[in-house]
DNA sequence: TTTAGCACTCGAAATGAGAGAGTGCTAACA
DNA sequence: TGTTAGCACTCTCTCATTTCGAGTGCTAAA
């Protein structure tokens, strides 16, 4: 869609001044407080114009104008400008976080809560799925009679464990060697590799030589399986109650309901695509496939390790969110985030 | 207090139909509701004693009464009677736990999840403080080079696990000196025990003689200080959305940002002391210390293994909550753990 | 002691009058 | 031809007023 310059500048104001007061917008506010060299009724004519081109709309008769989703779109995609993020508010991140570096889940909480703390949004960060991890490490420990501990490690250094209750006890022996036909059955490989065949082939060649080994294979199999979903964090969702939008209860428990339900929220992480060389990536009002966040935007951004992306941070909020400023924030905390899980 | 048989009987039925309905209770309401075989002018001045006595209040001069939180507090401690849970509840969530009930973890997140389904309040669970259980198992585990795993056992069967990052690699030798010595310092101890003597007659005893000893055994130290606290669990929280006195933002808020706080959740649950025998204990608006709660009640109940108290459920709604009905089912919930958490 | 009757009170909902913000249109102007 | 001043018009919001009804407290009689 193409614009002329004043049009341009006129929509930049309507939005700008929403995103500032949540109040719809009059033709004199526009002369007023953005100096475009025009008198009202000029700019009434432009607004018309951007009303008849589905960008703005009117509440009402008698009131301004508010920005309608498309005209959020345009402006993100063409008017708006990332606004980089103070020096100020860099010290705060990381003198904030600077404690919390040496444990890679601690980061990541400290950065979700940051986040949604800095910007007044509902902040949500999303681990990549680990299919594409090696499972370097397992072992079965014996930690009492009928009980083991079940350990695993992902060559990203993430620790996962499970408790087995067992039915009789096990030997020792009998323990060491399940441990190495596990670790011959599924060290190496990723965990999408290991989910499709299982423990088929330590199951027929061992039956009945291994006391127990239908049942403990039962709970391993499900612990492989079940466990190793993707990782979502979730921050500030009480943020919404401070938008004057969402001053019906109503409202609010259409977005809390969605925020409480994890699949949901890893669904739609998920269904932000962007490229590489792109990290932010925005969604706008029903861009996000939920009717209930049909009043929300959701502002993503990703972060990586050498290159491969593994997680993606976002913020949340009502459509006439600051999109500049968080998109800013998310582009600093993204590679705030790149950088302090280099080594980790 | 001592109350004439027929103020209790309007007493009840002023709160039965408040928590009921959510309005004020007029006097012609009783009669015609609740069979007292007396006329709406002979209640209206038992109503007027009642309010004397501070047991109701009226909102404004031309409205019903409403039960005023002595009143409340008076129903629960003289005329309630818990209401049994119906056989058809019994088995929903007998039918709805028989698959968790292996897993401790699961079954209780499940029978949290359960309770705020079914109540349509609030539920938490609190398991108590891990302090006088027993540190039956503590291990080492190299998965990586430059990286272990802490694996640590309580005698409940409780399991934690903690990555260390060693700045440089640690022979298997090391590793297993290093594991005999943790587990000769601390194992058998109590929670409590270790943590006022923490690991200094090692650190006296081996200083210089095993490598990076020092570095390790912060991070241990850190570990068994700051983990093994209690586990809070919640469910339900937007429950409070549905009810009527809490259409206002304002004062979802209020409470809504409390149950965000572990802290206070935790020290909420602390302060609900109850007598064996007696396990249900209920709070009613400002008796939980906290102003935002002012307009809440919590009713909770205990639940032991062998007779000692090991956790404590509990639901939190408005004070015109169904009293009889949540003690009621958190007494059967209560069993129903105690019950399948025996042999864990 | 209980009850019928009645005046009274107060809040909630309905109604109506302005005020104010903002528009669209028209005609004049540069 | 684009811009602007002027003006009638529309619509919401606010505030005051009225009405309605539920519910009370008091009094006097049963």
């Amino acid at each position: 869609m193409q614009l002329e310059e004043r049009k341009k500048k006129v929509l930049e104001a309507i939005i700008l001044d929403y995103i500032a007061t949540a109040e719809p917008v009059g033709s004199r506010t526009i002369t007023k407080k953005y100096d475009l060299g025009v008198s009202p009724a000029t700019i009434r004519n432009e607004m018309a114009d951007l009303e008849d081109m589905g960008l703005i709309e009117q509440p009402h008769t008698s009131a301004g104008r508010i920005p309608s989703q498309i005209g959020y779109r345009y402006y993100v995609d063409y008017l708006m400008e990332k606004q980089l993020v103070t020096e100020e508010i860099k010290k705060y991140i990381r003198s904030n976080l600077k404690d919390q570096i040496k444990v890679k889940e601690d980061l990541v909480r400290g950065a979700v809560r940051l986040l949604s703390q800095i910007s007044n949004y509902t902040a949500m960060l999303i681990l990549s799925a680990f299919s594409q991890n090696v499972l370097t490490h397992i072992q079965l420990l014996p930690v009492a009679e009928k009980k083991l501990v079940l350990i695993l490690v992902l060559d990203n250094g993430h620790v996962e464990h499970q408790i087995i209750d067992l039915p009789e006890p096990l030997s020792d022996d009998e323990i060491g060697e399940l441990t190495d036909m596990l670790r011959q059955a599924v060290c190496g490989l990723t965990v999408e590799q290991w989910r499709k065949t299982p423990l088929q082939s330590i199951r027929r060649q061992w039956d009945g030589q291994i006391h127990l080994l239908k049942e403990i294979l039962e709970v391993i199999e499900d612990t492989l399986t079940v466990e190793y979903e993707r990782k979502l964090y979730l921050s500030g969702t009480l943020n919404i109650l401070n938008q004057p939008e969402f001053r019906d209860v109503d409202k609010v428990k259409q977005v809390l309901s969605l925020l409480e339900e994890q699949r949901i929220m890893e669904d739609l992480m998920l269904k932000m695509g962007s490229s590489e060389r792109q990290p932010i990536s925005i969604k706008i009002g029903t861009e996000n496939d939920y009717e209930n966040l049909a009043a929300c935007s959701l502002v993503t951004a990703t972060y990586q390790i050498s290159g491969r992306v593994i997680g993606r941070v976002g913020l949340l909020g009502p459509t006439r969110m600051d999109y500049s400023r968080t998109a800013g924030l998310l582009d600093y905390m993204s590679q705030f985030l790149s950088e302090g899980l280099k080594d980790k």
